[in-house]
DNA sequence: CCGGCCAAGTTGGCCAGCCAACTTTCGGCG
DNA sequence: CGCCGAAAGTTGGCTGGCCAACTTGGCCGG
């Protein structure tokens, strides 16, 4: 699967997109310069102007570029945001920054599911989930711990998977399972006992940890899973605007 | 200014939206329930199909529904998205939990611009900008420590805010400087000594800390902040999709 | 009873057009 | 020279329509 979903589909407002948005980095239109007119751009890709707008809209999202009513789009900044697998593969991620991932499978469990468990997969209490410890690594060195629960349908298939199977996500794909939504908090805890061992830090020392819960498109959950990872090594980064945000802070109130 | 911007537009597809951000918030669809199709809620609203369109838009780029060809839209959570300045706003975010926010200037200075912040406020070389050293609390208990740096446009206003003020952004946004763009970037650090004696916590003690740069409708930058929380008081919540997603991770390579 | 095919329902995508709101520019006038 | 108003340019918003792609459920045949 290519890198950039904005070329694989055959939409044609993918496609504008997509050029664009290299037309952006590669600086065509200058560091804080204008864009052309939105009926400019219409007859210059021979589309309409509300196919135009549409792939603008998927610019703006990403930060790309700032729209207001009265003025050409004025170029925002040279973006780097990558596409939706880069953020929910690890092993997607090491890779598009020319690293070497790796995974080294601590343990995999089948047990009923705790009723928070049973909420947030939305599956009946007392089913039977599989939970995974992976650490995970960039080129040998250890980065982050994952702590994965998966409900039936899918534990079924990851834990069929090689113990040395560097991607789980993929293999997943072909099974049919599909990832397509995924909510994320991301907040500071200190390492466990467990923590220290598997990343060489100290017990007690911090850790960026990411809370993920992803959903196929059916919207049922396919995942819910805790990384923690060693400070330095990884930062998130969004982009949000008065048009469209979906990024909120929140009062931490325990796990 | 309203809390929820969906209301406060007189745009027709920001009213569908923010009604049907009530109908699923209140269960009216269920749990996991099913949308009403397109063309049923256009004739609901007596609109277009389009605008149900653009307002269905927004709430899948918040998470609340999926969508894909074939079906119906699929609740997928009962959200919690703030309002966009919900999340710039200290102040603003405190007082929607029903916490009282507060503020105590350690400094403000003036000085010469070095050149990384240059390039993020898009100045020029060695122009005079002002640097903001403030504490933030909720109740009275220290949760925050923000530096921010200021243009020169924006600055000269903030410093003739009294000390005491507790909001900057809305006498900021009474003399027309307005926030609508931000790129934000989560990790972790280790407290200086600085950090430790204001919020009252050990030197070398984790911070999840905010970079933050924001910009007005122009794209100019209004703003560079870098804000440092005590663990356990905050966490940052992200929803993305494959449809759009404004979430990237990034390896850290220093400030 | 099971499986496959077909039709209805639904969303994705694209087009053409219209008007309103807003910004910028430019020229005239004081 | 500077201010103000008009005009041109541009994006936001909304309508109505059309077809394609896809999902679902039911019908029919084996």
């Amino acid at each position: 699967m290519p890198a950039d979903p904005d070329r694989t589909a055959g939409a044609l407002y993918r496609t504008v997109a997509a050029d664009l948005r290299e037309s952006i980095t590669t600086g065509r239109f200058g560091e804080a310069g204008r864009l052309p007119a939105e009926g400019a751009l219409a007859e210059q890709y021979g589309v309409s102007r509300g196919t135009v707008r549409q792939a603008l809209a998927l610019l703006r999202a990403d930060g790309l570029v700032t729209s207001r009513r009265g003025t050409r789009r004025v170029v925002l900044g040279t973006a780097r945001v990558q596409s939706f697998s880069e953020l929910l593969s690890f092993t997607h991620w090491a890779r598009s920054m020319g690293e070497e991932p790796g995974g080294r499978l601590e343990s995999m469990v089948r047990r009923p599911a705790d009723p928070a468990e049973c909420e947030l997969l939305r599956l009946e209490p007392g089913t039977e989930v599989y939970v995974m410890l992976r650490l995970r690594t960039l080129s040998g060195t250890p980065v982050m711990v994952e702590r994965t629960v998966y409900p039936p349908r899918v534990g079924e298939i990851v834990a069929e998977l090689p113990a040395d199977a560097v991607s789980h996500t993929e293999p997943l794909r072909e099974h049919g399972i599909l990832f397509t939504d995924a909510d994320h908090t991301i907040d500071v805890v200190a390492a466990n006992t467990e923590d220290a061992r598997l990343l060489g830090c100290r017990r007690g020392s911090p850790l960026l940890r990411e809370k993920r819960r992803t959903t196929d498109p059916t919207g049922t959950p396919v995942e819910w899973s805790q990384d923690r990872y060693l400070p330095g090594t990884v930062a998130f980064s969004i982009h949000n605007s008065l048009a469209s945000s979906a990024l909120s802070r929140h009062a931490r109130d325990g796990d």
